[in-house]
DNA sequence: GTTTATGCAAATATTTTGCAACGTT
DNA sequence: AACGTTGCAAAATATTTGCATAAAC
């Protein structure tokens, strides 16, 4: 997405395109996949333009998950976590693997969720717009390490 | 589980019975399937013992999550939640469905999800030790509301 | 010029921790 | 008696809010 579209979209809304808000979404932008903490982008955004308020940085991100083009991740080590949403890929958010040995995060797409999903619509009579999952275990890396 | 039970698995751990543990594990085996926050055990454990402060509720749910006594559940409502595990059910922990209309959370169990761990357990090369899966959509009741 | 947004500081809310007193084994 | 545990109060952490000022439209 570009800058031009981020403004097309806070247009729209009525809402004003101020440097914080571009700043916030390049950021968030320069690194898909990795999972920003508020403070974490606060940081970034600090290091080109100081002025900035962590105050701003939580109601940008309140405004972007409003506005869909950011993800909530909760990855349990006390911090909420955003990362820019994937436009090729608006149908399914991703799932996370978190390794309980060496914390890494692993995201990665897999479609036989859709499955699970389906049989429950049916099973309970819901209708699922969205679901988070989260996998805990062993990663390669750590599975090998204690082979060893 | 009996309150003998617990009893035995702290003297294992050469950790001590006292009443606050037993009344924190009594509130949460009173009511399973329920999602406490550490502030709604307390004030179910302050009806009949007001000298227990929140401090200890918290150190107790810590150690209970470390005996795998307790589940952890984040809802997104800015509480942490917790459950006791069932023990007629080791092998899975069951899934959330969170209505986004009406705010109700749905436990449920679906085996279909297994299928799913496989596959990516096969594909990765991970080792999955646990899940947490939410669900976000409309209920049953929501649904038919709308319908009207 | 009007309205929205920002930065700062203070407030809120949740959870953790230090420590003296206490309870369990 | 020894050691783990508790309650209290204070600290730490994360996030939100009020308000005067500033920026965008």
């Amino acid at each position: 997405m570009k800058q031009t579209e981020l403004q097309e979209i806070l247009k729209q809304k009525g809402l004003k395109t101020t440097n914080q808000r571009v700043l916030v979404f390049k950021a968030l932008e320069s690194c898909p996949g990795k999972h920003f903490t508020a403070e974490e982008l606060y940081d970034v955004i600090k290091v080109d333009y100081p002025e900035i308020g962590l105050a701003t940085v939580y109601r940008t991100i309140q405004l972007f998950l409003e506005l869909n083009l950011i993800d909530k991740i909760n990855l349990d080590d006390g911090f909420v976590r955003y990362e820019i949403v994937d436009n090729n890929n608006l149908k399914h958010h991703h799932h996370h693997f978190i390794c309980v040995e060496c914390g890494k995060v692993y995201s990665f797409e897999e479609d036989l969720l859709e499955d699970f999903e389906a049989h429950v619509e049916k099973a309970f009579g819901f209708k699922i717009l969205n679901h988070e999952v989260k996998l805990y275990g062993l990663c390669k890396v750590c599975l090998q390490k204690n082979w060893i």
